[in-house]
DNA sequence: AGCACGCCGACT
DNA sequence: GTCGGCGTGCTC
C-alpha cells in the first residue's frame, strides 16, 4: 500500500490533511514541504506526519511534488505551532501561514551550503607541482595566507575545478565559513548587582527558568544580556533576542555587532528574500546570534541556547489581528520546550510578570541605577483645578520651564494622545465635529493644511464656515495637541527652538535621528511628543520632563490603561536626568488625590504596581484571572450585539464568567458596528474549554466578522 | 484563501 | 420561466 502523509495547509483550516505519496517520490520526512492539490487549487504544505492509515481513504489524493530531502523545520516549531493554534484557538493552517517566511511557503529551495573557506592539508613531503600551474600559485597563495574563502577564490580568478582537483588529491580542504562571534569587553567592570545576575543565570544555562531582569533606564540590562549571551555563543549554542518594533533601531543592531562582531537581524522591513537567507542560515546553525522583533520568535534554530525578551512589558509583542499572539509568551513556552533559559528585562515589569515573579515561578534580579549616573528623578504632580490654561499647560507648569531652560536644561513634553487630541466645536450650541462613518470626534489639524482628520479610518473634511445644527459661525477649537503645544510654547519662549516628535511630524526615521542628534548637544531647547518619546533614546541633557493630562489614561474603560500609562510616563521619565544632572517629572493632573497618580509620585512605578494590583485583585482581573475577548462587527448593530450574545449562550453552562456583549468603545468604525464580550476564568484551562466550544462552532455569520482574542492587551 | 453550491430579485 | 446576487460550506 502507498505511503499516506499528513500535510499542514497554509489556509485558514483547522486540521491537517491526509495525501497518497505516489511511488515516483520515493521517500519524504516529516517536516519537508511537498505541493498537493488543494480544493481547486494547489499549495504548498508541510509533513507532519506518516501516519500507518486515514480515516479518508476514498478521498485520498496524491502528493504532486516534495521539495526538500531534509526537514526545513525542527521539532520543536511543530510543537509550538501546535501550542499557539490551542492556546490562541486559532486554525493551525493560519498559524503556519504566520509562522512561515513567504518564500519557505513558495517552495523556494533552501540555502543548504554554507559558505566555507579553503586551506591547506599539513603533507609529510614537499609538495611539487610540475605542470599544474594554477595548483602552484594557489598552492601559494593558501600558504601565504593559511585560508581564503570561496568567494575571494573566484574573485582572483581561480577556476572551481582547480580546487576541486587538489582537494580530491587532498592538499587542501574546505572549512565552514561560521561568523566569528569575538567577544568585546569595553573594560567596564560589571557592578555587584550586575554580577550577581550575571552569575546567577550562568549558573543556571542548563535548564529553562525566566530570569527577569528588573532595571530602571540606563542600569545596565544590555550589559547582562549581553555577558550571558557571550556565554552561551562560545558554548556553540545560538541566541535569539528580541525587541520591540520601534526598539530595533541601527543603532541596537550595531551596539550588538560592535560587541559581538556578528549579528542577524530581522525585522518588517527585511525583503522576502532577506528573510529567507536568514532564516535558512539560522536554521543550519550557520548564524548563530539573532537579533529581531516579534515575529523572529518563529525562526528555526538548530541549537537555541537562550532567548532574550528586552522591554518586556512592550505592547508590540502582541499581534492584534490574525493569530493574536504574544512573542513574549511564545518565548517562555519554547524555552521550556527546549529547556533553555529565558531573560526578561525592563524598567516597567508587565504586572504578569511581577505576579509571577511573586509567585516564585521566576527568579528575579534587581538592577538600580549605575554608580556616577544621576539618581532617578523626582515624580512631582501639578494640581490644575480651577487654573487658566494655555495650550492645556498651566502657568506654573510654563514657569517651572523657564527654570530649567535658564539653567541650560532641556525640556520634554509628553502628551498622552489618548482622548487628548484639537477638536472643534460650536460655541453657541456645542455640537462637536464627528466622523461621519465613525463616532469619534475630528481632530483638528494645521499641517500641511486646515482639515479636520478623523484618526481611526483616517477620512478628511473640510473645515465647516458654520455649525451645522445653529448656523452659528462661532466655531471653537478645544483641547491640545502637539500642534497646539508647540505654538503655545514658541510664544512663551521665543529664543528657545520647541521640536516636535509625533506620527505626522516625524514619518522617517532619519527625521528622528536628527531631532534625537540635535538633542543630545548641550543647548537649550524644548521637545513636544507623544507615546515615541519613551522608546530608547539617551537624552543626557534633559532636566524636565513635564507630562499634560496623564491622567485620561487612569479614568479609561481599558483596565489596562492605568498599567500602560503609568509605563508610559516612567520610561518617558528615564529619559530625562540621565548625565550628572538631576532631573525632574511633573505631572499635571486634575485629581491629584488619584491613588495611581500619588503612589506614582510617591514611590514610583513600584508604588504604582502594588496599588494596581490590590485593585486588579478585588476585581478578579488579570494576572488574577484569564481573559478573552470575543469581538463582533458588522453592518446592524442589533445583529452584532445578538450574534455575541449567542455565541455566550453556547457557553452558558460552564462556570467561565461572561460579561457583555456591550459595545465597543468606539461603537461605530468605517460604518460598520462593533460589540464585544469578555470572558474571565480564574482556572485557565477551564476558560479554554469554554473558547473551544465557540471557536468552532458552526454559526450564522450573516456578514459578521468576528475573532477570539485570548489575554488582550488593548481593550478598545 | 479560493471556489462551488444554493436560494431570492430583474430580465429576454 | 431563467441569470446572477452573495451567503455558506468545503477542501484529504
Amino acid at each position: 500500500m502507498a505511503q499516506i502523509v499528513k500535510v499542514l495547509i497554509p489556509r485558514p483550516v483547522w486540521q491537517a490533511y491526509d495525501y497518497l505519496l505516489p511511488d515516483t517520490v520515493s521517500n519524504v520526512v516529516v517536516g519537508a514541504r511537498v505541493r498537493v492539490p488543494f480544493g481547486p487549487t494547489t499549495v504548498v504544505g508541510i509533513v507532519v506526519e506518516l501516519p500507518a492509515s486515514s480515516e479518508h481513504v476514498d478521498q485520498l489524493r496524491s502528493v504532486d511534488k516534495v521539495f526538500d530531502q531534509r526537514s526545513i523545520l525542527t521539532a520543536d516549531i511543530l510543537r509550538l505551532a501546535n501550542w499557539l493554534a490551542s492556546y490562541y484557538h486559532c486554525p493551525i493552517g493560519t498559524v503556519i501561514e504566520t509562522m512561515l517566511p513567504t518564500d519557505v511557503l513558495r517552495g523556494r529551495p533552501m540555502i543548504v551550503d554554507p559558505d566555507f573557506e579553503w586551506m591547506i592539508v599539513a603533507q609529510d613531503h614537499a609538495v611539487e607541482f610540475k605542470h599544474a600551474k594554477r595548483q602552484k600559485e594557489v598552492w601559494e597563495l593558501l600558504t601565504k595566507r593559511g585560508t581564503i574563502p570561496d568567494a575571494e577564490m573566484r574573485k582572483v580568478g581561480v577556476i572551481r575545478s582547480v580546487l576541486n582537483s587538489m582537494e580530491t588529491k587532498g592538499l587542501i580542504r574546505r572549512v565552514p565559513l561560521l561568523p566569528k562571534y569575538q567577544f568585546k569587553t569595553r573594560g567596564i567592570k560589571p557592578t555587584q548587582e550586575q554580577d550577581i545576575a550575571i552569575n546567577s543565570i550562568l549558573a543556571a544555562l542548563e535548564s529553562f527558568g525566566v530570569h527577569v531582569l528588573d532595571g530602571v533606564t540606563g542600569s545596565g540590562k544590555t550589559e547582562v544580556y549581553i555577558r550571558v549571551i557571550k556565554e552561551v555563543l562560545e558554548q556553540g549554542k545560538q541566541v535569539l533576542v528580541l525587541v520591540p518594533e520601534i526598539a530595533l533601531t541601527p543603532q541596537t543592531a550595531n551596539h550588538f555587532r560592535d560587541r559581538f562582531g556578528d549579528v542577524a537581524v530581522l525585522h518588517s522591513m527585511r525583503t522576502n528574500l532577506q528573510r529567507f537567507e536568514i532564516w535558512c542560515k539560522v536554521a543550519s546553525g550557520e548564524q548563530r546570534l539573532v537579533l529581531g522583533t516579534r515575529s523572529a520568535i518563529f525562526t528555526p534554530f538548530k541549537d537555541l541556547g537562550l532567548i532574550v525578551v528586552d522591554e518586556e512589558h512592550d505592547t508590540s509583542y502582541k499581534q492584534a489581528d490574525s493569530l493574536r499572539y504574544s512573542a513574549r509568551d511564545a518565548a517562555i513556552v519554547r524555552a521550556r520546550d527546549l529547556n533553555v533559559p529565558v531573560i526578561l528585562g525592563s524598567a516597567t515589569l508587565s504586572l504578569e510578570t511581577i505576579e509571577n515573579i511573586n509567585r516564585t515561578k521566576y527568579n528575579s534580579y534587581r538592577l538600580s541605577a549605575r554608580p556616577g549616573v544621576a539618581k532617578l528623578p523626582k515624580f512631582q504632580l501639578l494640581d490644575i483645578r480651577g487654573q487658566t490654561l494655555q495650550g492645556g499647560m498651566c502657568h506654573s507648569l510654563i514657569e517651572i520651564m523657564r527654570y530649567h531652560l535658564d539653567r541650560k536644561g532641556q525640556v520634554l513634553v509628553l502628551i498622552n494622545r489618548r482622548g487628548f487630541a484639537l477638536s472643534l466645536i460650536c460655541h453657541d450650541c456645542g455640537r462637536r465635529a464627528t466622523c461621519q462613518d465613525c463616532d469619534v470626534s475630528l481632530t483638528l489639524h494645521e499641517y500641511p493644511r486646515r482639515e479636520l482628520r478623523c484618526h481611526y479610518c483616517d477620512r478628511r473634511y473640510e473645515l465647516p464656515e458654520s455649525c451645522p445644527d445653529c448656523s452659528s459661525n462661532r466655531l471653537v477649537s478645544i483641547g491640545a495637541a502637539t500642534q497646539r503645544v508647540v505654538e503655545t510654547l514658541s510664544d512663551a519662549f521665543p529664543d528657545v527652538p520647541v521640536r516636535r516628535i509625533d506620527r505626522d511630524a516625524v514619518n522617517t526615521n532619519r527625521k528622528l535621528e536628527q531631532t534625537i542628534e540635535a538633542m543630545q548637544r548641550p543647548s537649550r531647547c524644548i521637545l513636544v511628543g507623544t507615546q515615541m518619546l519613551a522608546k530608547g533614546h539617551h537624552l543626557p541633557n534633559v532636566t524636565l520632563v513635564a507630562v499634560l493630562r496623564a491622567d485620561a489614561g487612569f479614568f479609561s474603560a481599558d483596565f489596562r490603561a492605568a498599567e500602560r500609562t503609568a509605563q508610559l510616563i516612567v520610561q518617558v521619565a528615564g529619559r530625562a536626568g540621565r548625565a550628572e544632572r538631576e532631573g525632574e517629572v511633573w505631572i499635571q493632573t486634575h485629581d491629584p488625590e488619584h491613588p495611581h497618580l500619588e503612589s506614582l509620585a510617591k514611590s514610583g512605578y513600584a508604588g504604582f504596581v502594588k496599588t494596581e494590583l490590590i485593585s486588579r485583585k478585588g476585581a478578579n482581573l488579570p494576572p488574577y484571572s484569564h481573559l478573552a475577548l470575543l469581538r463582533a462587527e458588522g453592518t446592524n448593530s442589533e445583529a452584532v450585539s445578538a450574534f455575541l450574545e449567542q455565541l455566550l449562550t453556547e457557553i452558558q453552562f460552564t462556570s467561565t464568567e461572561k460579561l457583555g456583549p456591550i459595545p465597543a468603545s468606539i461603537p461605530r468604525l468605517n460604518n460598520r458596528w462593533r460589540c464585544q464580550a469578555a470572558l474571565v476564568d480564574s482556572n485557565r484551562k477551564r476558560l479554554h474549554e469554554s473558547l473551544s466550544k465557540i471557536a468552532r462552532s458552526p454559526m450564522q455569520r450573516s456578514k459578521i466578522r468576528w475573532s477570539i482574542d485570548v489575554d488582550p492587551l488593548d481593550m478598545s
